[in-house]
DNA sequence: CCTATGTCAGTGGTACTGACATGT
DNA sequence: CACATGTCAGTAACACTGACATAG
């Protein structure tokens, strides 16, 4: 009553932190139903399409490229490799690394979700015309880029 | 080697639900670290935003306003009234509902916390422009509306 | 009878921390 | 020596499920 409020009625639902985070949520939920046609999750998925577009990797390398810390790609790792998805092998020039590779099944599986991943984002987007979706992906981008050069 | 990929070098880095999910992850930190300031958590600013927003409410109708399930509403509810920043009061009208309400206390820590918000928030979209903002708050709506009428 | 509400107990995927042995 | 790597154990916030008693 003191004072008019000059620009922000606030309102959480307005809030891009909050959209942002209801949005990511929603995929989220998307997402994983859809992997679970595959029996798996979002961290297998990420660092199968990460193996099957860059190559083979460590762990740690693998980690750092797909954003999941390194003590939780261990036992993704694992149960990848439990499915001859990927293998794991020893570096022999750094003896304190192990490479892991993506197998041939484990390319079609990474081909198949991938698929998997672009059907339910067409569900996601739909809404959006394609310069939308480019102008979301491109804001996105520019986000992500200012605040991981620290 | 055989075939050049014609459209899609895919790349999880270029694909929006990807970004969607990395942004609003660095959100979330973000939020979460300017919250521990208050020693409150992402549940408890959008129950008191959203009851100093809108008014009292019982709590599954709260839960269906800032998207929370029923069951969490109980325990985070528990948290504010045991700070004595909102009050848990029956229903005469209807004598399953709980009636919740924030306190002098509470609209002051929500106004806080508000401000908390707005600083992360400044942060996050730094390398936006005011109208890219608007862009972005646009478009992250518009999806949510799609999706939430089902 | 069916539905809504508040509550409790439990689960699950993601993300992170701290520690440790090993190797560079 | 400092540092990186793989591993393990534990934790935290969030989101959700199923169940139940009670009230409309």
């Amino acid at each position: 009553m003191d004072h008019a409020a000059p620009q922000s009625p606030a309102g959480l639902s307005t809030t891009p932190s909050w959209l942002l985070n209801q949005t990511a949520s929603h995929a989220a939920r998307l997402l994983s139903e859809g992997f679970a046609a595959h029996d798996l999750r979002g961290y297998h998925y990420r660092l199968l399409a990460t193996l099957a577009e860059d190559g083979p990797a460590s762990q740690a390398d693998l980690g750092r490229r797909c954003g999941i810390d390194r003590s939780d790609v261990v036992a993704a790792i694992n149960d990848l490799a439990g499915r001859g998805l990927v293998v794991r092998a020893p570096d022999p020039a750094d003896r304190r690394r192990n490479v892991i590779s993506v197998t041939d099944a484990g390319a079609d599986e990474a081909r198949r979700m991938g698929a998997t991943v672009e059907r339910v984002q067409a569900d996601l987007l739909a809404p959006l015309s394609a310069t939308e979706r480019k102008q979301l992906t491109r804001l996105l981008t520019r986000l992500l880029q200012h605040h991981s050069r620290h």
